[in-house]
DNA sequence: GCCCAGGAGCATA
DNA sequence: TATGCTCATGGG
């Protein structure tokens, strides 16, 4: 192992290996100007920048729990192209309408509810962040969740923690496993402050940009490489990780 | 056919 | 407080 591994320098590794990650995508702008054919945006943040864009990674940010993004891409391009770009015009939907819409995307029945609830308070604060409380109080928004969208549509300084954040915090030994809390809401929160309060970001960097390209890298590593079986032979973190697999 | 995917809510003990 | 179950489609 070269150098000891710790929050900081693991984004900075991570930021090395892959490069900027445009996050948050949003599959409907595809293509368009300052976006990638999926949406993505790399380097380039403050985006969005207009209600439906919020609008849009709101709804990704419910529509992607527990489920594979491609699958909420497809949902996410079927709700643009039925016209479906705001909270009003979700509501103005029948709710079989609305399920089919979001089908790709698993556990729609539920779903169609959680953006219901969703819709109708972003109809009641149309202007304005959100406090992170009101937020937990939507059905079916938990921390990840609403840090998601604090984050990324709203541009808040509010670091998101995912599985996948814990398991390579985990398996590279950056946070004692022995330490982390059964339940899962005092589990985030304990992760979320050991690396923030663990981080160093230099200041000419926004700490929103970092927190944002520090998530999404996380996101990159796990799925490519860190996964639940690991690929650990060509994995960037293999000078640095203790787990060697594979 | 099996495993997995950027969670959250609820019942039960 | 802790544990277990439920929700469900789609890709590898």
């Amino acid at each position: 192992m070269s150098e000891t591994l710790n929050p900081t320098n693991l984004s900075v590794i991570l930021y090395r290996a892959f490069g900027p990650q445009g996050w948050w995508p949003l599959p409907s702008r595809g293509g368009q100007a300052r976006y990638d054919s999926r949406g993505y945006h790399p380097g380039v943040y403050g985006l969005p920048n207009d209600p439906e864009g919020i609008w849009e990674v709101c709804c990704g940010s419910v529509l992607t729990q527990n489920t594979a993004w491609t699958n909420v891409e497809t949902a996410l391009l079927k709700l643009s192209c039925a016209g479906v770009r705001s909270p009003a015009a979700y509501l103005s939907l029948e709710r079989d309408e609305r399920r089919a819409l979001i089908r790709s995307t698993g556990y729609y029945n539920q779903k169609e509810e959680k953006l219901a609830a969703l819709a109708t308070f972003l109809l009641e604060h149309p202007e304005g962040t959100p406090s992170r409380d009101l937020l937990l109080g939507l059905r079916g928004v938990g921390p990840e969740t609403a840090d998601s969208m604090l984050l990324y549509a709203w541009h808040c300084p509010q670091f998101v923690v995912d599985a996948y954040t814990i398991r390579v915090y985990s398996r590279t030994g950056l946070i004692p496993t022995l330490e982390l809390p059964a339940n899962p809401s005092k589990r985030y929160e304990h992760v979320c402050k050991f690396i923030t309060s663990r981080l160093s970001i230099p200041e000419k960097v926004p700490i929103v940009h970092w927190y944002q390209e520090y998530h999404a890298l996380l996101v990159r590593l796990a799925k490519d490489f860190c996964r639940s079986r690991p690929l650990c032979g060509t994995c960037p973190l293999q000078a640095y990780c203790p787990k060697l697999q594979d």
